[in-house]
RNA sequence: CGGGGUGUGGCGCAGUUGGUUAGCGUGCUGGUCUGGGGGACCAGAGGUCGCGAGUUCGAGUCUCGCCACUCCGACCA
C-alpha cells in the first residue's frame, strides 16, 4: 500500500492534497496561490479541453483570443459586474523596471507608470463586449458565436490545488444573440454540454440548475449551473452557463439594424469551465490507494508491464507486449508498455496504480507458457487472467465497463446522500453530515442569508424541471413551491 | 485583514539545560544478489541550519527585527 498517504477518512482534505502531489498531477509553484500542472496532469486536461473543444466547434462555435490586460475603465460600465470583481483583481501599474539605486537588485521605475492601468482578467466580458460593439452593425452579423480557451487570475484569499488558484486555465463562450429566446436558448445549449461532457465522459453525475440570486454571477440575469456531490458530501459548481440579458450590450453599447431597420441592443451568453473540473475528476472516483480515471480521460489507458528474471524473457515477453500494444492502439486505445528495467515490476504496479490508470497488463514467463496475460481493474482492483487470443475485444469491453461502473458508482453515492428535509432541525443535522439536501425555500434573498449564516450552506442550484410541490420554507415556515438543494460548497 | 504554526541535504523530519565532525527516513549515484504487489545488502554524493543583528569563550539551539510559507476564520469559480 501507498506510504505516507492519508485515507479519506483520515482526513479527506489532506488526502486530495496528497493525491495531486503524489499522483504527479499538479504542485504549488514559487508564486503564492499559482500551481505548476505537471505532464500527467496537464495530459488530462488536454483531454477535457480537446472533447469540449469539439463539442463547441460541433455546435457551431469558433475559438478567438483576446488580451490577458483589461484597462480599468472598462470594468466602471457594468455596475454589478466590478461589484462582483473589484476585490480578486490582479492591477498592473507600471512598465518598467530598473537597478536599485543602492545595488540590491532591480526595482519598479516609477517614472514608468501607466497612465492607466490595466487589469489582468479574472474574466473577459468587457474586452470582449468592446470588442463586438465593432463587430456588430446588423441582424446578418448575428448570432455571433465564440469561444476563449485562456488563463485569469482572480485574487483569491486562500488557494487549493485545481479547486481554487490565483491563476487557473479555462474556456469562455461569449455569444451575442438576436433575440432574447435565441439567447436563452443558446445558454441552455451550452448547460447541455456541460453536462453531457460531466456525465459521458468524467464519468460524474450532475445537477443541472439555476442559481439563486446570490450565487448569480456579476452581471448576468440567470446562471444556470451543472453542480456535483464530491466523496466528503460537498457539493462542487463544475460549470456555469450565463443569460446576461442586455447588460453588457448596453454597458459597451452594442447595437444591430433588424430587418425592419430598427436599432436594437443584442442579447448576450457567456459561460466557462475550468481546471477545477480536474479537481472535480480526482475527487469524483479515486479511493484510499490513489487516483482512479474514467478511461474516456485517461492518458495512459492501458499499461502493459512485463515480469522476468532474464533478458531472454523480457525479450520473448517483449515480442508479444508490443503486438498486443498494437492491436490495443490500432482500436484508437492509448497504450504504454512499460519495459523499464530501472523500476521493478512490483514498484511499477503500485505507480500505475496510483496514477489510475485504468487496466494494467502484466505478462511474466508462467503468462508465456499457458498463452494468457494477467489483467487488473483500477476501479475494483480485480485481477483476472485472461487468454492472450483476442485479448484486444476484451480490454475494449472491460475499458466501457470501467466508464460505465464508475458513473453507477458516483451516481449511487450521490443517490445514498440526498435527501429531503422538512424541519428546521432535521435540515441543521442533516447539513452538518453532509450532501445535497432537498428542501423548501421561501425565495427570498434575506432567508438564504440567514440559513448560509447559521449553517453554512448555499443553494446550490433550483433544479431545472424541478416538479411544483406546494411546502413551507425550512426556516422562515412562508409558502414555497418547489424544493432547492442545499449543501455546504467547495 | 484577524488568530495559530513552521522554516535544518531534493522531499519529510529529529536535534535535550547553548558544547567537538549537525543526525534519521526517503530519494539520488555505483555495485552484488534479485524480480508475479513499492526488494535486500554494501559503498558513496549531497548542508550559507530562512535572512539580518545581538548575547556568549562558544548559537541550529537564547534575544530582537525582518522575510517566506502554511493552517484556521471572513471572501470566492
Amino acid at each position: 500500500m501507498a506510504k505516507d498517504f492519508s485515507t479519506r477518512d483520515e482526513n479527506y482534505a489532506q488526502w486530495y492534497n496528497d493525491l495531486v502531489i503524489k499522483a504527479d498531477l499538479a504542485e504549488n509553484s514559487a508564486v503564492r496561490g499559482c500551481m505548476v500542472i505537471k505532464p500527467y496532469g496537464y495530459a488530462i486536461w488536454e483531454k477535457i479541453q480537446a472533447t469540449l473543444d469539439k463539442m463547441f466547434k460541433d455546435t457551431g462555435h469558433s475559438n478567438a483570443y483576446f488580451p490577458l490586460f483589461i484597462p480599468k475603465s472598462f470594468f466602471s460600465k457594468e455596475a454589478a459586474h466590478v461589484e462582483g470583481f473589484a476585490k480578486e483583481c490582479a492591477v498592473v501599474t507600471h512598465y518598467r523596471l530598473k537597478n536599485a539605486e543602492d545595488g540590491s537588485g532591480v526595482v519598479v521605475d516609477d517614472d514608468a507608470k501607466l497612465e492607466e492601468e490595466l487589469i489582468i482578467r479574472p474574466t473577459s466580458e468587457t474586452i470582449i463586449w468592446d470588442t463586438y460593439r465593432n463587430w456588430i452593425q446588423s441582424y446578418r452579423d448575428l448570432p455571433l458565436l465564440i469561444n476563449q480557451w485562456a488563463n485569469v487570475v482572480r485574487w483569491e484569499m486562500r488557494t487549493r490545488l485545481f479547486l481554487r488558484t490565483a491563476e487557473f486555465l479555462w474556456q469562455e463562450g461569449h455569444t451575442a444573440h438576436a433575440t432574447k429566446e435565441e439567447a436563452e436558448e443558446e445558454t441552455q445549449k451550452i448547460l447541455d454540454i456541460y453536462a453531457d461532457f460531466a456525465e459521458k465522459w468524467m464519468a460524474m453525475p450532475v445537477i443541472k440548475g439555476v442559481k439563486s440570486p446570490a450565487e448569480r454571477f456579476a452581471g448576468a440575469i440567470d446562471t444556470y449551473c451543472i453542480e456535483a456531490l464530491m466523496q466528503d458530501g460537498k457539493a462542487l459548481q463544475a460549470g456555469t452557463s450565463h443569460f446576461l440579458g442586455q447588460n453588457f450590450a448596453k454597458a459597451f453599447d452594442v447595437k444591430y439594424l433588424t430587418k425592419e431597420n430598427k436599432l436594437e441592443y443584442v442579447w448576450a451568453t457567456s459561460w466557462g469551465v475550468s481546471t477545477r473540473l480536474m479537481g472535480a475528476l480526482i475527487m469524483a472516483h479515486s479511493d484510499d490507494n490513489g487516483l482512479v480515471l474514467p478511461p474516456k480521460l485517461a492518458p495512459i489507458q492501458v499499461v502493459i508491464i512485463p515480469i522476468y528474471r532474464k533478458p531472454e524473457q523480457l525479450e520473448a515477453i517483449s515480442e508479444k507486449a508490443v503486438a498486443i500494444m498494437n492491436t490495443l492502439k490500432a482500436k484508437g486505445i492509448s497504450v504504454k508498455y512499460d519495459d523499464r528495467d530501472t523500476q521493478k515490476p512490483g514498484w511499477k504496479f503500485n505507480e500505475y496504480e496510483f496514477k489510475g490508470v485504468p487496466l494494467r497488463l502484466a505478462i511474466g514467463p508462467r503468462d508465456m507458457e499457458n498463452g494468457t496475460v494477467e489483467v487488473a481493474r483500477r476501479d475494483t482492483l480485480e485481477k483476472e487472467i485472461y487468454s492472450m487470443t483476442d485479448i484486444e475485444t476484451k480490454v475494449e469491453h472491460l475499458l466501457e465497463q470501467i466508464q460505465e461502473n464508475l458513473y453507477q458508482k458516483a451516481l449511487s453515492f450521490r443517490e445514498d446522500n440526498s435527501f429531503r428535509v422538512d424541519t428546521w432541525d432535521e435540515f441543521k443535522e442533516r447539513i452538518e453530515k453532509g450532501g445535497f439536501v432537498y428542501a423548501h425555500w421561501d425565495g427570498t434573498e434575506e432567508t438564504e442569508a440567514k440559513i448560509k449564516e447559521a449553517t453554512k450552506a448555499t443553494i446550490r442550484a433550483i433544479p431545472l424541471n424541478n416538479p411544483l410541490e406546494n411546502g413551507k420554507c425550512i426556516l422562515s415556515g412562508n409558502p414555497s413551491k418547489q424544493r432547492v438543494i442545499f449543501a455546504k460548497a467547495y
